[in-house]
DNA sequence: ATAGCAATCGAACGTTCGGACGCTAAGGTG
DNA sequence: CACCTTAGCGTCCGAACGTTCGATTGCTAT
């Protein structure tokens, strides 16, 4: 074979590693994505696959920040343009919905997933999760906060309870889809959606 | 050491393996329980633990099994006498998140760990995960279909519709607790219950 | 032209995994 | 008492794990 020696073809290796490590742990988790099996898919060594990260739990966090840049473009970026408050906030749930229905990544959401495999276990890789989380919940939090000032939301709604009840929406979602493969689960999730924000 | 060799004592044996099993499991995982540190946490010999099993997988089904044993003294058994219909229902959905809240299992949830962990992979433990879903969520069904007849329910309420609205709300409470250790997810689901089944 | 850097390889490491084997010793049964 | 079953032990195996190391190769700056 013709090894890459070019630090731009070095990019490009280290980003079929991540393209394919994301695959990988979407559908078996974090700690089923092993460096032998990434070294063997991809066609190169152990060591050079490790060699672009440095340690397991380096590449771990790579791929976790892999992830979310395609949660990022597939589920915030079509959002933007919507105006701020309940607006925002529907089209929100519709993308989140959406992303699991069209499979972004084949093992469902990477993130819960994630959290999952990582919440009994300290370290790195928890805390990254639990912070994308935090992140993402803050997001729904603010957009909760706005409709509400703006009284598009029942008196009495707290932003913070309208999140968590999202977030169990879209679980319960996931879970559908990928234990059970029932079909009819995004068509739930939107209905449970439309319930809290209207239609 | 003194071996144990009579039936009953063997039966001890076997209790005391799936006793730890699923205390491990409940923590890192069904894939994280290891034959070796088993019988090194128990002080026998591998071939002395995975003898009463056969193979780990039959070890896991047989750890589902003692977790379903616990999932129904915990939570179903306190609701049995509760008369049927929205009483028992709301008593679930109690009984329920405080099986979450006491920590029943150190990990949170067994089944949803088992869910999330296995729902990628085919095989006899996937099968099992999901069996023991479908029959929780008939049960959940069933009281909202019978409370819904009695009329104990808005009009309209599908009972399909609320166990997976149900079961979002449960399954965000134990992320909350379990990823964030976040003392207040219980009663925010419970928030979220009380405005599905009324107080 | 040459020195240096970085990407990658191949091989080896120590560990752990699930599993298989033969053995011992005790209980239960005739 | 004799026999059979079996709980449990100790040992071993092949595979896979993450990691480390030196060697090789090609690009790039001097």
């Amino acid at each position: 074979m013709s090894p890459r020696h070019s630090a731009a073809e070095a990019m490009q290796t280290r980003d079929a590693i991540l393209d394919r490590s994301v695959a990988i742990a979407s559908a078996e988790g974090l700690e089923g994505l092993t460096i032998g099996r990434l070294a063997a898919e991809l066609g190169m060594s152990k060591s050079g696959v490790i060699g672009h990260f440095g340690s397991k739990e380096a590449l771990q966090l790579a791929v976790l920040d892999r992830a979310g840049e395609v949660f990022r473009t597939e589920v915030w970026e079509p959002v933007r343009a919507t105006p701020p408050g309940l607006p925002r906030l529907r089209a929100l749930c519709e993308e989140w919905i959406s992303y699991l229905e069209r499979g972004v990544f084949p093992g469902g959401c990477f993130f819960v997933a994630a959290a999952h495999e990582f919440d009994g276990r300290p370290g790195a890789v928890r805390d990254a999760v639990e912070a994308r989380f935090d992140a993402w919940r803050g997001r729904l939090v603010k957009e909760a906060g706005r409709a509400a000032e703006a009284g598009d939301l029942p008196d009495g709604t707290e932003p913070e309870q309208l999140a968590f009840e999202l977030m169990g929406v879209v679980m319960a979602a996931n879970h559908a889809v990928q234990l059970h493969r029932d079909p009819q689960a995004p068509a739930r999730a939107r209905r449970a959606v439309r319930a809290k924000l209207g239609a």
